[in-house]
DNA sequence: CATGTATTCAACCAATCGGTTGACAACAAC
DNA sequence: GTTGTTGTCAACCGATTGGTTGAATACATG
């Protein structure tokens, strides 16, 4: 898992256009013209907008005539959700894990005594 | 789940430093000077980035004399989760569901000729 | 109180971003 | 082959971003 791609996904996603892209790609594909209908932009804009969420791998586009219908590939949020996971868990873990410390410290005294090395204020 | 909140956590996880003061927090908590330490910018360009993810609410910051330890907000990643994953099922949802229907034009032609209307090129 | 430490604020700068318009390419259909 | 449709490319513009440096703030300590 390539750092920049990461950073491609997050930055894709950081916008709301591109967003609503996703939410409206999840539901069926559609060609550029028919993504750039409900929005106040020109359809280059929209079609930038498309060739990020592209280069960030979410999605593709298959030809079709003039026509280039984009299609949402759902396995690369995995990814990210993947990276997200890792920290939140971590961080949820280590949360945890002082809580313990701290319900042990009002308790179970006698069996802190044995980590109470270097803490001590 | 407001719009901005999603937009600005996203855009501040777009950001390959951030990522890893993320990451670092994961594992313990630290002050503004100690996550500068390793990376090869001032501390005020490291006070930024924190500022970033505290607008984004991903960090909080706590008072203890001078210093300001930051801590992970781990529960707030389970929003960022949640919306991926919303899409990505949904995609999912689409693409499997699509893998029927070609199964079935493949083998049960007699249940799709109902819905082959205006499909014909 | 004066000094040193940890952090933020403010102004600045180059690069990137999100939009615009105009030109061009690819294809369908008459 | 000309016309209309769909989409991309290129140049441009103002706003934002990620960094800089210098000054200011807040606190602990001699």
């Amino acid at each position: 898992m390539d750092d920049s791609q990461l950073t491609r996904m997050f930055a894709a996603l950081a916008d709301p256009t591109r967003r609503d892209i996703v939410t409206r790609l999840a539901v069926s594909d559609a060609t550029v013209g028919e993504l750039a209908d409900p929005y106040g932009m020109s359809i280059q804009a929209v079609s930038k907008h498309i060739k990020v969420l592209a280069d960030a791998g979410l999605v593709t586009q298959r030809k079709d005539a003039q026509r280039r219908p984009c299609h949402l590939e759902a396995e690369v949020f995995d990814l990210m959700t993947k990276w997200i996971e890792r920290y939140r868990q971590q961080a949820q873990e280590r949360y945890e894990r002082l809580d313990a410390v701290l319900a042990e410290m009002r308790g179970d005294k006698h069996l802190n005594q044995q980590r109470q090395q270097g803490a001590a204020s």
